[in-house]
DNA sequence: CCGTATCCTGATAGATACTG
DNA sequence: CAGTATCTATCAGGATACGG
């Protein structure tokens, strides 16, 4: 089984991320840690509240106020007060397109997690809500082929 | 827009990963570092050598070291040494199925900093290699149709 | 070429206590 | 409810030096 991709042109794509622009490399200063993608699992799932996030993601309080606002800061999430009428004020946590953008990835490791961490394939699984069928992260072209492991090349952008 | 999932069934899907047993959280375990993503980024484009591991994704050797006896261990990669006739010993890690099969994670990521870190859409792109079109990460479900960010539920799995 | 050993710094994160 | 302050332990990771 083949399992790493092909190189293509005439430059090293290498060389383009070596620079440190790699997009992967900066997409993990934001989310590299632990407590990062588990807020951001309860984000997509619907907490909103600063002790929801807490105590679902399973962090300690300073360790979710740094979380949240390492995210707000980098536009993950906008924080956004509100008072419904005749109640005091409350403080919700809601994700950006940006953030929002992020799910994917998040599918893509539930997938893999529950096909290779778990034994019975995972405590939970994602559905289209339209079909009821359960959905799964795939590799796709633009010409809608579905592209398998062995199918890939890694090009460099022309336009830069 | 609506960016969180719908809960859905008699059962409170959130106590299904509260118990720990989230395989998101899970897969963290294994991969939270920002070195374990690159070092299989690396994997991924065809290093074998540990030198190249080391220089290639720009961490020490020893994080290299690290990061490289923990993935073995995780079964990510595989250490295999052979020795070419008349030259002397090498190592290379390869990776697994289980390695091979995180490829979309990675792709994911890459996809949302191209999109969202990067102001030329990053310095690489995927390609489909058989029609040549750009690849990306795409949530489908099993009756083939396109999913949504609005068109998920989140379900119980039954047996259990 | 393929690592290991040591030392050091800073970040991650928990526990606990306290405030508006 | 929504945090902050402090203190502490552990981990990630760099630098440097060294060994098979």
């Amino acid at each position: 089984m083949k399992h790493t991709v092909r190189m293509t042109g005439s430059l090293d794509p290498r060389s383009s991320w070596e620079a440190s622009n790699c997009t992967i490399a900066k997409a993990l200063e934001i989310v590299s840690t632990r407590s990062a993608f588990l807020i951001l699992r309860e984000a997509f799932f619907g907490t909103t509240r600063f002790d929801d996030f807490a105590e679902r993601a399973r962090v300690s309080e300073p360790v979710a106020a740094s979380r949240l606002h390492e995210l707000v800061q980098e536009g993950m999430l906008e924080r956004e007060d509100y008072r419904e009428p005749g109640k005091r004020t409350r403080q919700h946590y809601r994700l950006t397109d940006k953030g929002a953008d992020l799910f994917p990835t998040l599918v893509a490791l539930m997938q893999w997690g529950n096909r290779w961490l778990d034994d019975h394939g995972g405590p939970v699984e994602l559905r289209h809500s339209d079909c009821g069928q359960p959905v799964e992260v795939q590799l796709t072209c633009a010409a809608g082929h579905r592209v398998g492991p062995d199918e890939l090349e890694l090009a460099v952008h022309h336009q830069r």
